[in-house]
DNA sequence: CCTTACGTTTACGTTAACGTCAATTACTTT
DNA sequence: AAAGTAATTGACGTTAACGTAAACGTAAGG
């Protein structure tokens, strides 16, 4: 039984570039943007889980149209979730922003796929139609 | 009763600008890149309830992230549920492929929603706790 | 020790999506 | 007719998010 210690996997800018589908030069920007902080050996840089699953969150973000300063800003509220009083209440009242950024987005994204459907369905009928008509004109 | 003709009323470059709370060079742009097509009177853009639909669909669009020729490629769908076979075939997989890109999405968003939410009752939850070791302080 | 492979910083280049003039034209209001 | 109010084109500026190239350091293998 070989146990993997999730913490002490580390990789490198390339690994971690290649296995996410994105270049050295992203993941350099990604942390001067302040989204990553890897740790470093001399001047190399070295990522570890949590920097994995913050790039994944980063990823995300992207997919969802995102800035980078918004992505920090996310992430930013991930880290802080422990301070004190009035630093929370700033935070509850950001993450209800997002939230409602967020509820606006799945509707869009809601009617976006209602109507590529309608269209889908109304191309197929004109298929149909096409095809029924060659195959009079074929075997009648 | 005044019935509104749907089809005749008109606006001007500005008036569709302010009430899209974009700007006119924004709407001249979409118009270069295919994504509008007002009528002109001389030299004089006017937009119907045709460039209006379209106008929203490019904002939605935007909202969600895409890019203006990922809009226009899928507004020339819109467009385009008539032709012949191959065209009709070939507009099946672009809009199956939308759909993949919005699936995604769709899970994106819940996803990021359901973790703002954690987020949030962590926060909410430290506040309580805060909260509670004051009123001890204040009133015990 | 020399090459090869990978990593680093620095800096300039590029593309998309507008912003921002400027110069000109065209109604329309007085 | 003069003045004001929109609209037009043209062109250059700007920002974000990288791409790309140069010049250099370093660890491992033959």
């Amino acid at each position: 039984m070989t146990k993997i210690d999730r913490q002490t996997v580390t990789y490198t800018i390339s690994q971690l570039a290649d296995e996410f589908q994105v270049t050295s030069r992203a993941l350099r920007l990604y942390e001067e943007e302040g989204l990553l902080s890897p740790e470093r050996v001399g001047t190399r840089r070295i990522f570890h889980e949590r920097e994995r699953v913050r790039l994944r969150l980063v990823l995300r973000g992207k997919r969802l149209g995102w800035s980078l300063s918004e992505i920090r800003e996310l992430i930013d509220l991930y880290d802080s979730s422990h301070g004190e009083e009035a630093q929370l209440e700033r935070m509850l009242e950001k993450l209800e922003d997002r939230r409602e950024m967020l509820e606006v987005q799945k509707q869009d994204v809601e009617l976006a796929l209602a109507e590529l459907e309608q269209i889908a369905c109304n191309a197929q009928a004109a298929l149909d139609t096409i095809r029924a008509g060659q195959n009079k004109a074929g075997y009648g």
